[in-house]
DNA sequence: CCAACATTCTTAGATATATAAGTTTATTTG
DNA sequence: CAAATAAACTTATATATCTAAGAATGTTGG
């Protein structure tokens, strides 16, 4: 009977409304982005998709037979990451890795027809995601926010590339 | 010469200011939230920190002597995750781990004074991070922003113990 | 044209997180 | 008070991510 859920959720909101001080930005970005991907992943289970996969799935249903490098760029994360799932989707009949035009470096992924006949199934389940996250907040405050989000994926990205380059990373 | 992190960042940037659509806000909050993990990170790292541990850190030095499962309520974080956590920073000799009052079953954590004095020197790097990643953002959208992330945590932890109801986990 | 360089994919290993299940210890209740 | 239940910690295992480094393949400039 939800005994420990229900802790854990008390547990996240007394934790947010005792006091939010003015640096703590950063931590509710990290909450809600948890809590955002529990929402999803339970969704995606009950039809044998994982978080990760949804991930490539969504950019492949928009264009297929980009590379994996392009994939990982689309999808903001580095490459083995991409390399994992890709792995783990062609072992589960989501897609095809295939060399084009004999170049034997770039592999380009295309969906199976399994992957793509997932679009109109999963595309709900992450557009509920969205509708019960931001239930009661107005649209308003939505693009403030999105805005707000924006300009700190910018600032950060700058910072991180700032970092690396002052650590030597090439 | 950080050829890869500029391709990175850059791929970052280009993804979102190329579109936008409505329901993107959970997509957007991932993204916001691991480069926050990696600024913070690459700031930890030269501290011998890393960003699990830090997080516990922060509530010990506001409140010593929690016990191993209190500390996940307030850090948000499953027991395992926890226990995994402390364990480590046990090793690094960052807390010590008690049992008080002979009750062998609760264990309550205290800081070392290696943990103790990481405070002055961690918080302001976590000070730092929001600072740059807020940069331009007015304290108004910040405010906004805040109430927002609010509301999605509040809504979507409802929303994650109404699912463990429904499939029956306890 | 071939040697140096760059790109792409892959492997290896680490960190941060989760769920499920097991063990030990404390509490409650018939 | 002893058996049942609950709580707290632990173990095992899985997923999502990263960095660093290696291998294979293309590209380019002397």
């Amino acid at each position: 009977m939800a005994i420990n859920s229900s802790r854990e959720t008390q547990s996240v909101l007394q934790h947010w409304h005792r006091d939010v001080p003015n640096d703590r930005m950063a931590h509710m970005v990290r909450d809600a982005s948890r809590l955002l991907a529990k929402s999803l992943q339970s969704r995606l289970a009950n039809h044998g998709v994982s978080f990760g996969h949804w991930s490539f799935l969504r950019i492949l249903w928009v264009t297929e037979g980009l590379t994996q490098r392009e994939l990982s760029e689309e999808a903001g994360v580095m490459e083995p990451t991409t390399f994992t799932a890709l792995k783990a989707m062609e072992a589960n009949q989501l897609i095809e890795r295939r060399h084009l035009n004999g170049n034997r470096r770039k592999l380009h992924i295309f969906l199976t027809d399994k992957g793509r006949a997932l679009k109109d199934v999963l595309t709900p389940l992450a557009e509920d995601v969205n509708r019960v996250a931001l239930a009661g907040v107005s649209e308003a405050d939505r693009t403030t926010t999105r805005n707000t989000l924006l300009a700190m994926i910018d600032n950060l990205a700058i910072d991180n590339a700032a970092d690396s380059e002052v650590n030597g990373h090439e």
